[in-house]
RNA sequence: CGGGGAUUGGCGCAGUUGGUAGCGCGCCACGUUUGGGACGUGGAGGCCGUCAGUUCGAGCCUGACAUCCCCGACCA
């Protein structure tokens, strides 16, 4: 199992990258995301709904990893990484081993024939490891999260990375005493959760949104990032990140008239990017997770669990930023910041963009330089595909004009400066 | 899981009434080009998804299966 680190990348000749960029995306992929992220190499479709990433994806999807690492440490969460193979027992405990309870488990089995399950999500295990080392109020609360593979046996994967029978997830779980004290993390990871999406270029799309909670309470509350290709709808409140889900319209329970005030009729197609859940006592009760109070009273922990499909996020990111060249990464997650572009036809040029390459590199400013030996036209098509936030034009034109040309992605004007004015440029 | 469509070089496609496969992109070589995916010439690359039939002969006809896409259902 891979452990979601790498080393930051900060700068590369593309010459070096092995990946190459295509005119015309494969003709099973229909979403943007896919085209895009397959058309600029950043993705490779290994069969229908699961994925590898290339060094561009690998480089964006960790961005948005680490973005989720540092807010999720913001509140207290430490980093675990769970297996990936799962043990039945806890989940025959929990009763979601039956194929009747949860239908798209992955299933394997042992040489000596023992069952095996494909890591699906991870409470019985947590819970089952926090046994061992949670016994006093003392211990309490306890923040806990990963990022990891997690497998669904989906009977229909489509939207590109939308909605994948493979894919990383980043889970967090809390341990409380109190039911005060999981609402008290709640809040925070609400609050986490604003911050990452806001971070990652989605925030302004995404709305907090009453939805069922599924087997685990009555309700959950999910992020969802209006879209058009979305498998969801939300009825949204005016003027407010706020919405409700559709698949609660229905809830018999469900006291729409109240609730509702102040939500639109109109629904959205969105994306669920995010999902909170407060579990209550159902996986400590199943799992025998117990603390001592004050009084030395046993009481089950009270469970919260909270996720973010990476892999996901980064899909919906494509679906709202792209034009009809490419992508548009947000600054936060790009590949690089600075795609420059050589005219290798001067000699100049290639002096001169080597030079400024050298400087980026010693900066610390991400760069990717496009040093291929190919025209300009090619280069900068590649570059709009590829969506880095700036591009820099070194010519034998822009050299004549007085420097480099520079030109932000989503921008439509186009500016000549001396390169070392490069630095005091705000993208 | 129901309904529909598809499967032919790396990618996108064509292939007539059955006669042993072609185009564009990409790739290699040379030359000319050089600011929004250039052009010419010459090359390399394919058991036509799999298996089984029909036939003298199957990319093409028949059957089964697999895979992929779309619509729907489903999505702790």
């Amino acid at each position: 199992m891979i452990i979601w680190c790498q080393e930051d990348i900060s700068f590369m000749l593309q010459t070096n990258l092995f990946t190459k960029t295509r005119r015309e995306a494969p003709k099973d992929e229909t979403s943007v995301n896919a085209q895009l992220l397959i058309r600029g190499g950043f993705i490779h479709k290994e069969m229908a709904g699961v994925y590898s990433f290339l060094p561009l994806g690998f480089i964006v999807l960790n961005k948005i990893i680490n973005i989720i690492r540092e807010e999720i440490n913001a509140i207290g969460g430490q980093e675990i990484l769970m297996s990936g193979l799962q043990d039945p027992a806890i989940w025959k405990a929990s009763g979601r081993w039956d194929q009747k309870v949860v239908d798209s488990w992955f299933k394997t089995t042992l040489a000596n024939g023992g069952e095996l399950g494909l890591s699906f999500t991870h409470e019985e295990p947590i819970a089952r490891i926090m046994t061992n080392h949670i016994n006093s109020y003392k211990d309490l609360p306890k923040y806990v999260y990963q990022f990891q593979t997690k497998f669904r046996n989906e009977k229909r994967s489509q939207g590109g990375l939308l909605r994948t029978r493979e894919f990383i997830m980043k889970d967090l779980y809390s341990f409380s005493a109190t039911q005060g004290e999981l609402d008290e993390f709640y809040e925070k990871a609400r609050q986490a959760y604003v911050n990452i999406f806001n971070r990652i270029g989605i925030g302004d799309k995404t709305y907090y949104t009453l939805a069922s909670g599924g087997v685990f309470s009555r309700y959950s509350h999910e992020f969802q990032t209006v879209c058009e290709v979305g498998e969801d709808e939300i009825y949204i409140k005016e003027g407010a990140l706020e919405a409700v889900n559709k698949e609660i319209m229905n809830d018999s329970g469900f006291d729409s008239g109240e609730t509702l005030k102040g939500f639109t009729r109109i629904s959205e197609k969105s994306v669920e990017v995010g999902n909170i859940f407060k579990l209550g006592t159902k996986y400590s009760e199943a799992l025998g997770l117990k603390y001592h109070d004050n009084i030395g009273k046993e009481h089950h922990v009270i469970m919260g669990s909270y996720g973010i499909a990476p892999s996901r996020s980064m899909g919906t990111v494509v679906e709202l930023h792209h034009d009809d060249q490419g992508i548009i990464w947000p600054a936060s997650i790009a590949p690089f910041k600075y795609h420059i572009l050589c005219d290798n036809n001067s000699d100049e040029a290639v002096k001169q963009s080597n030079d400024l390459y050298a400087k980026l590199v010693a900066d610390g400013s991400e760069s990717l330089l496009d040093d291929r030996p190919e025209t300009l036209a090619v280069k900068i098509k590649d570059a709009d595909l590829i969506g880095c936030p700036v591009r820099i034009i070194v010519s034998k034109k822009s050299l004549e004009a007085g420097g480099v040309e520079v030109k932000g992605r989503k921008d439509s004007n186009i500016k000549v400066i001396a390169s070392e004015n490069l630095f005091n440029l705000k993208f």
